[in-house]
DNA sequence: CTTGTAATGGAACGATCATTCCAATACAAG
DNA sequence: CTTGTATTGGAATGATCGTTCCATTACAAG
């Protein structure tokens, strides 16, 4: 029955991330993003170019979907240390709750098997760290304000750590089935910052 | 030419490992195998029931070569923290000077790809980073006996912290050209552990 | 109702994949 | 030289892949 309900293209991208996540883009075939996003094939090809392209939508929904929603209270106006604790906080509840495979972050997955020579892709990439290395620094310049522990190079250097060491995170969690070990990383990742910092380790 | 000069096998596991890391265990085809490593398909599988078998032996053989030549001076009896920043220097030197794409780690790879379903490649995972963490406590016990001043507990929350950081370090490596960044991060991580356990940090 | 549009299910295509198979052949052992 | 074995290059297989194509059809606009 071709033709029925007319359906926003947002559901599109929004099942194909939960594909390409779950699954991998290497992994995921476009018969199985046809059975899963429950778009025609030829739909998929009139909208976008091709698997790539449509990845590449799915990377740029993921921030919406996946990483604003928990990051945005970092990046907010005034956000301290106990704001990157609850992000942490966040995404292990998220991924504690998950009803399926540990799948881990779509960032580093993509990481891990990008094609040196795309360049495309790396955009999408680099632009997660970016993000994520500008608001730990923003919350860290606020807080080392106060006692000026550090120059504003060990803040940035402070900063760049935590992103590289929260993607270490996430790298482990697609083999961790014990949140609790998730949760001690947190903890100490938070008790490092925070005594470097010199502050009070949000609790 | 059929049967020309016998080579070991080790050849063959060496080789695919190599082509393996680089390009990676879905991208890389039994035909490119056969082309890097120099043997036959027949030969291949006479000795390997396939493309997983062989890439398990990789894993095996990638500790021998790559992890183990870095992290036995960690795993040595009376290793310091200066052994362990040594070890971080040495990963870092040996990316910086491969010539080729990024590659980061292969285990971190395989983590970001790996089947849920597939508990026995996984195996190859979990005993990785066990070496690592087992490796980072032995260290960190023996600091910590000079100081006190971690609990028993909080050393080995702090040694899983360090092998999932560096997890990161070699996630975040295959997107980074810049090896400067990777030492910033190598120090930045060394001074958090050494302001931890009470220790000078080694320079 | 008529027309135009958008989406369908599914066939078709050429490429590539992992794996199997085998006749041909080089070398070691006798 | 003869035999046995290990290895070869390459054909063959059956499956799956990304992509293209299209007749069919549901719905909205007139």
């Amino acid at each position: 029955m071709p033709r029925p309900i007319s359906q926003s293209r947002t559901d599109l991208v929004d099942n194909a991330l939960a594909a390409f996540w779950n699954v991998g883009f290497q992994a995921i075939s476009m018969g199985d993003l046809v059975q899963e996003t429950g778009v025609s094939r030829g739909s998929i090809y009139s909208d976008f170019k091709g698997k790539r392209e449509l990845f590449h939508a799915c990377l740029a929904r993921y921030q919406e979907v996946a990483v604003t929603p928990k990051f945005a209270r970092v990046e907010a106006e005034g956000a301290k240390l106990s704001e990157i604790k609850q992000f942490l906080e966040d995404g292990i509840a998220s991924q504690e709750s998950f009803d399926g495979p540990m799948r881990g972050c779509l960032v580093v997955n993509t990481l891990a098997q990008l094609d040196p020579a795309d360049k495309e892709t790396k955009q999408y990439l680099d632009f997660h760290t970016t993000r994520l290395t500008n608001g730990f620094r923003t919350v860290f310049e606020r807080e080392n304000a106060l006692t000026g522990a550090l120059s504003d190079q060990d803040v940035i250097a402070l900063a760049e750590f935590t992103t590289t060491s929260v993607l270490g995170l996430w790298s482990i969690s697609r083999k961790i089935t014990d949140a609790d070990e998730m949760r001690r990383y947190a903890d100490m990742l938070m008790s490092l910052i925070s005594a470097k910092l010199g502050v009070e380790c949000p609790t």
